[in-house]
DNA sequence: CAAGACTATCCGTTATCCGGATACGTTGTC
DNA sequence: GACAACGTATCCGGATAACGGATAGTCTTG
């Protein structure tokens, strides 16, 4: 009756959570873990945690198979069970069965990989992919990364809401290769030249031997909801034709996937900053 | 005061977990959403839970972005942020990455679903699917069937061991399509069957308009690991050259698969089951 | 429009969790 | 080979945070 504590969060920093926090913390220590693996200490210093209480929890994850952890060098990683689970979303996601079809026929092109990519807090999270023959992406789902790297987390980012894009730019931007822009203020203008164009083309800002280039996917309330990304080899982006075709076909793949999902282009009549 | 709870379970049934119980049932929560999304009150009817825990723990998931709920129908469903953790599952499995090659190859044969499969608890968990043009099974990942139908389920479940199997046949056998077996002395027979040749075939027992082929993979210790299988139309199975061909094609794949990750057949001149 | 079902929140009791300290095992270094 | 350092496992009492019955609010259904 005196001080009610956490109904609301006093401070203003990070999510403030009363309830659960047993259960916050484990999801936060998997979240961790997916990002980082690793040994128990590290962990514990990263997230600040007592030893004894990360001990606890990862013992229960473990045991349960929610993490899993190299009995020779300690590292933990992420369990079986947690794929079990996730894998799920997929099966639930109306947004990528209607996509399915179209990006199927997308990836039948050559040379080509084509995800459809969704935004995760602070990170692209890919729902898809696919290629035709040769490989180009050694892996292809489980590797998250950051926003401003790459064009698929370019044009996430620029139809992101401005306090989002604001607070994001403000985080720490990782370089993941030389040539990854981290200055905020040409991040900025690069997301304007994207929110104009309605696409976005990188090279070798993620990793060096690939380019990309993505196209958002708006839905019925005009809200961009994913993007398609097409994944080459940078050579390929050097060749004008070849990247204007493959160009082409991300906006008729990308736009096909909004139509389908209900969105219409805006009235014909007005001028606006929009397309044609 | 006296008798110490929880310490040890005094009962049996289920994994005795004393500490962390909210950790633990947020976690059987979400896997249970996993299988069956739904309702609030079917999930807590369903699990035995209170209303009022439950509601606490749905909550909790969905501000966090683990759940996901449909605001008209209240339904739940996994989120987001579990597939972005699951994910990771691949990122970090080496069988995975050694195996891929050899799927990819196999992909590449026309009119199949090439697979990998685990097994997770009681149910099988697909983790790699790929095919070469036309798509057969409709969704590739996040859907699981138990483990007694279906050539994948049944080769894996033939390799459990022993205690396992007869926990498995106790326990409720659903049956997905009219042609799934369900009795379990026949499921031994048929059990024994695949541990002799090595492989399973079965038809439209799991869907209606499929069949299937899976063999097991061994890791060094000759330990079965995952299976891989080959999904195909009902029809494909009844041309007899046809399903020879896939046979040894399938065979070829998990064995080489096998053998990259250091498994070595039996001594040939032996014939005893040890292997050196 | 009322009945019913589902959902949200409150509150006192009590069981559960936190985290300092301690003991054990393993790796690396002199 | 022995010591040191690091990482890992476990114990235990005090204090906090969770449980769940009950109640009130909201949405669907007849």
């Amino acid at each position: 009756m005196t001080s009610r504590p956490g109904i609301t969060a006093p401070g203003d920093e990070g999510a403030g959570q009363a309830p659960l926090k047993g259960v916050n913390r484990a999801l936060l220590v998997l979240e961790h873990i997916a990002s980082h693996p690793g040994r128990a200490t590290a962990i514990a210093e990263a997230m600040g945690l007592s030893w004894a209480t990360l001990h606890r929890t990862l013992r229960q994850l473990e045991q349960g198979g929610f993490l899993q952890r190299d009995p020779d060098t300690g590292h933990y990683s992420i369990g079986r069970r947690m794929w079990f689970i996730g894998a799920t979303y997929l099966a639930s996601h109306n947004i990528l069965e209607v996509a399915l079809q179209y990006l199927r026929a997308a990836s039948r092109t050559r040379g080509i990989t084509v995800q459809l990519v969704e935004k995760s807090d602070r990170q692209t999270v890919v729902l898809f992919s696919s290629h035709s023959d040769d490989e180009i992406t050694k892996a292809t789902y489980g590797y998250h990364f950051p926003l401003h790297a790459g064009s698929k987390g370019q044009v996430l980012l620029a139809y992101s809401d401005e306090a989002f894009i604001d607070a994001y730019l403000e985080g720490e931007l990782e370089r993941l290769t030389p040539l990854s822009e981290t200055d905020p203020e040409a991040l900025r203008s690069r997301l304007r030249t994207i929110r104009e164009q309605r696409y976005a083309i990188t090279v070798a800002d993620v990793q060096m031997f690939t380019a990309s280039m993505a196209a958002p996917v708006f839905n019925r309330k005009g809200e961009v909801v994913a993007c398609v990304c097409f994944v080459i080899r940078k050579s390929g982006m050097m060749n004008d034709k070849r990247r204007d075709e493959l160009l082409d076909r991300l906006l008729e793949t990308a736009q096909s996937i909004s139509l389908a999902l209900g969105w219409r282009p805006e009235a014909p009549g007005a001028s606006g900053p929009a397309s044609r």
